[in-house]
DNA sequence: CGTGGCCCCTGTGGGC
DNA sequence: TGCCCACAGGGGCCAC
């Protein structure tokens, strides 16, 4: 089923948290998108119908010029939630930990002051900080040389700030390079991303360390694949504390 | 509170 | 070539 509607807006600004994207428009109203594995946006010239998976479409005018935006996604883990006003929005964000390119050590070090739960699982959980998934997760702990088993809580502070230090500097390489396509990621203008070829551990087990030419291993913690260097991550002081 | 196992879906790649 | 299985950038829910 196809429908149209013909409701039209003026898109004022976009604002993100972490993995939440809001297009927001001059009357109020927004539209949080949440892209999940596979979900894209895309600005395309024109609709082409041998296209799958699209789920909406809009048509965009800027400076004069017609253009489409897209929202395609073959899995449809993805979703579009209509807001009312900013009030919703923030409804919706407040769950959400501070974004992981503005949050302190000092936060998360206190989030985690009485979690016993793995390293990895803390990170990935979105409500301590919010924009760190499985790639980004894993490629951070690798440069900050910590175990994804070790407990949250035995961090020291060092460590917190060396970690934020590290998957900040992760996100803000990756995002230069225009970001990791394993398969389905592209701009919104369809380019593919570079960082997958910067990758340390991520995707790599059975491969040599980048660092001290151990053998990457992969494990599965909280659920999700994980890749480590068992030499250079070696925190079994730290794990199950 | 923490963990593990489902579930939501489609597509791809490997083994046979 | 086809069939079956495992697995994939996320996240919610439920039983234990």
């Amino acid at each position: 089923m196809r429908h149209r509607l013909f409701d039209s807006a003026v898109l004022a600004s976009v604002k993100r948290k972490g993995k939440q994207l809001a297009l927001v428009a001059r009357d109020g109203r927004a539209l949080l998108v949440r892209l999940g594995m596979t979900g894209q946006l895309l600005l395309v010239d024109s609709i082409d119908p041998t296209i799958k998976h699209v789920h909406a479409s809009w048509a965009v005018r800027a400076s004069g010029r017609l253009r489409f935006l897209l929202f395609r996604d073959p899995r449809r883990f993805g979703s579009l939630i209509p807001c009312c006003d900013c009030d919703a929005i923030d409804s919706h964000w407040d769950t959400l930990g501070p974004d992981a390119l503005s949050v302190t050590a000092a936060q998360l070090a206190g989030a985690a002051k009485h979690r016993r739960v793995p390293l990895k699982v803390f990170l990935l959980d979105q409500s301590a900080v919010s924009g760190l998934g499985n790639i980004y997760v894993d490629e951070s702990l690798f440069l900050a040389r910590l175990h994804p088993r070790a407990c949250a809580r035995s961090l020291a502070d060092s460590e917190w700030k060396n970690l934020v230090t590290c998957f900040q500097k992760t996100l803000k390489k990756s995002i230069r390079m225009g970001g990791s396509t394993l398969r389905d990621y592209r701009t919104p203008d369809g380019v593919l991303g570079r960082f997958q070829h910067m990758h340390h551990v991520y995707g790599r087990s059975g491969e040599l360390c980048t660092v001290c030419k151990a053998v990457v291993e992969r494990e599965v913690v909280g659920g999700r694949t994980t890749s480590f260097c068992p030499m250079c991550q070696n925190g079994s002081t730290n794990v199950g504390k």
